[in-house]
DNA sequence: TAGATAATTAGCATAATATCGAAATGACTT
DNA sequence: AAGTCATTTCGATATTATGCTAATTATCTA
C-alpha cells in the first residue's frame, strides 16, 4: 500500500499534476522552465518535484548548475494511461500546454535571468 | 484536472486506500463492516466513504438502516488497473483481505452490535 | 580563488485534513 | 407514536501540507 499511497498523495495537489502532465507532453524540462510555468518560488517548485521524485514519477538529471526533470521510465502504464485519460480535455492543462510553448522558446539562461530580476532576492547578503 | 486532483485525493488516505482495496475484493461492504475493518470511529469511516463517493470513485445504496457500498461502476479501467497492481502483495492489505473474511462470517447486526457496546455512545442522554 | 548562479534545504506562518464525541437524521419495530 | 438503531452531520482539536524567505550546496566562470 506504501506505493499506492505515496503516488496518491504525491498527486494529491494541483502544481504537481500539472508538471506531470508538462512533462507527458516535453521530454525533459529544467526546475526553472516548471517554476516559470507554476508560477510559484524556485524553493516551492523544488520541493515539489522532489515529491514527485520520492514517488517515483520522475527522474532527475543534473547537467552543470541545471536539473532537468523527466517522467520516470518505469511508470507504470495504466497510471500513465489514467492520467492521460483524466486529463484529457481540461482546461488548466490546455492553456499549460501553450505557456509552455512560449516558455521552450526562451532561452533558459534569459528565463533564469528574469526570475531573479522580478522576484528579487537581491539583498546585500552582508556576511556577518 | 479537477478530476484527476479529487480522485488523487481520495486515494491519498491509508485508510480510504484500504476500503477500496475491500471493494475490489467484495462487491459490497455495509458501513459498519467497513469500521470493524479500520477500527475508527463510524462517523470517521462514514466521512470517509463519502470523500470517495464524491471523488466518483464508490457508489453507496441504502437498504433499510444500513448503508451499502461498492466500487463505482465507470471506474476508468486503467485506474482499477494500476490500484490492482499498486496493491498487490500490500501486507497491509494482505492482512485485510483474512480480517475481511471474518467480519463477513459474522452477521452485520452482531457486528454492529458488537460496536455499540465496545465503543459505548451509551449517554443516559437527557433531553434538555 | 572569488564571485555568480541554479537548485536544494531549513525554518516559519498559514491553510487544509483527519479524527473524535455529540447531536441530528432517516428508517425500522413495537 | 415512541423507541431503537445505523448512518450522517456538526464542532472542536491535532496533525499534515503548502507557500514564502533565508541560508546552504554545487557548479560554472572571470
Amino acid at each position: 500500500m506504501k506505493i499506492t499511497l505515496t503516488v496518491s498523495r504525491a498527486l494529491a495537489d494541483g502544481n504537481r499534476i500539472r508538471a506531470v502532465a508538462a512533462l507527458m507532453r516535453h521530454d525533459e524540462l529544467c526546475v526553472c522552465q516548471v517554476t516559470e510555468l507554476l508560477g510559484l518560488a524556485t524553493a516551492t517548485v523544488s520541493r515539489h518535484m522532489s515529491i514527485l521524485r520520492d514517488a517515483q514519477l520522475v527522474q532527475s538529471r543534473k547537467k552543470g548548475r541545471w536539473v532537468y526533470y523527466r517522467l520516470s521510465s518505469d511508470l507504470p502504464d495504466s497510471l500513465s494511461a489514467w492520467l492521460g485519460e483524466s486529463l484529457a480535455g481540461s482546461p488548466e492543462i490546455e492553456a499549460d500546454r501553450s505557456a509552455l510553448d512560449d516558455i521552450l522558446a526562451c532561452d533558459p539562461e534569459e528565463l533564469c535571468r528574469s526570475q531573479r530580476i522580478t522576484r528579487p532576492n537581491e539583498q546585500p547578503k552582508v556576511k556577518d
